[in-house]
DNA sequence: CTGTCCATTTCGACG
DNA sequence: CGTCGAAGTGGACAG
């Protein structure tokens, strides 16, 4: 038997089942009218309402309204959940520590009870991701500039990682900055961050030969597309915004190329 | 009746079950092994494994592994959820525009099924947010220091709002930018994007009598805490931290005054 | 609608 | 264990 319900269970047998299952390191779902607790980072509460409850194995409890995609009140794996008693109702207690937080449902009227001994040893795999983004200008660098060399990917600074650094036709340095989505104020703030550092760098050459003049680095930030004000932040000192959206994998490629051979 | 179980569901089963109750509304639980497809934004597969899925009225679809906070896929909710039957396996499929995304769920294996027909009017209440922060300082901006007034709170400028734009007991303005947690490299980014905006506008007055001198412009950072790196930053830039952990909006300052009458 | 910023952000990678 | 940056970020709020 992986899963069994349990219909309308009163307290007690609530109670019993939830430790059971979180004994046995099954997941528990619950449908349940209830009025929850949350205090830690901030502090919250929600009246009774009918909601979905989920104790996982692992920790986590899920508190889930029947509206929304994220749910209202939660816990994240790592902490423990328990169940006990109180006043004659069920009450499920999420807590964990670093940060200290609890969240705690009272059951008023518990509907379903479902407990589910699941094995899942599959794991996610995504593509068009920034990575596969920054593979493709890896293999194409003229797409950002025509005769733009990558000299180095994920270059380490004292301030961060700087996604690419590069030098242009003439040989002058370019910091390059990689956003998947559309550029934001705060991805111009760090493209500005890098840019400022390697004008402090280049400026001062520790490792000979490298040298270039004071004013000569750019910066680039590549994105599907901007807003007018981070445009204008970026003209306005001296950085340069250049237009990727579309973007493919050497496979991807390959695969939509074989489609088109038709 | 409020929630409704079926124990181990055949396809045909699941299916017009789930028809049932995306048509009046209910929430709709499934313990099942399934195999998931995501196809949108990015896109993915997570091969055969024991999952909980959940659709809910307002189109709402996740997909909850044994292990983990977050759903490993998802449909936020203005979409549509549908159920079919595909070769002889019950198939939930979640849809949207803009962006256009999709969620498919292949069923192998359903081990339960839950209906709840849930009504929910309660609204969550939450303190402790930055906003509540905001508040406080508008009230007791003495906390940053002594003398400080507000002159405009969330004041908006060309590259983004600050926080507060406040003058001290001297009239020298102030840039006031306010995080609730722990302040990074971005939030000092931050400060030092609007009080180089200032400068350039108070060095070159447009509106009459505003004028200061160009360096007379103070940037202040406050937050619970700040790394050191966070520190050094803001000093070599001229900038300043001010440490701000407790704070309490008047409602709250209330009642914790009451409790300790006693 | 877009733009901007907060979030109990979560999550992962790296030092 | 802190720090930093991505996320299918989501969500609220203003223009």
């Amino acid at each position: 038997m992986v899963a069994e319900q349990i219909d309308a269970p009163d307290p007690e047998t609530l109670v019993s089942e939830a430790k059971a299952a979180f004994r046995d390191g099954a997941l528990l779902s619950v449908q349940a009218r209830c009025e929850v607790e949350y205090d830690g980072r901030t502090s919250g509460y929600l009246g009774p309402g009918d909601r979905l409850l989920v104790a996982k194995p692992d920790g986590t409890f899920l508190v889930h309204q029947p509206t929304g995609h994220k749910p209202v009140n939660w816990m994240p794996g790592g902490g423990t959940v328990s169940a006990r008693v109180s006043d004659g109702e069920a009450v499920l207690l999420a807590r964990r520590t670093n940060p200290t937080e609890r969240v705690e449902a009272r059951i008023l009227d518990a509907h379903g009870l479902t407990r589910f001994d699941a094995t899942d040893g599959a794991t996610y795999e995504e593509s068009g991701t920034e990575a596969e983004m920054h593979e493709y200008i890896e293999s194409n660098p003229d797409v950002l500039e025509e005769g733009l060399r990558i000299v180095e990917h994920e270059r380490e600074s004292k301030y961060g990682f700087i996604d690419f650094f590069a030098r242009d036709e003439s040989g002058t340095p370019v910091v390059v900055e990689v956003k998947r989505i559309q550029a934001t104020l705060n991805h111009f703030d760090q493209l500005q961050r890098y840019v400022s550092l390697y004008e402090e760098r280049e400026s001062s050459p520790q490792e000979g030969g490298v040298a270039a003049g004071n004013d000569e680095v750019r910066g680039m930030l590549v994105a599907p597309s901007a807003s007018e004000r981070v445009k204008r932040a970026l003209r306005d000192n001296g950085l340069e915004f250049v237009g990727l959206s579309e973007f493919e994998t050497d496979a991807k490629g390959a695969t939509e190329a074989k489609l088109t051979d038709f």
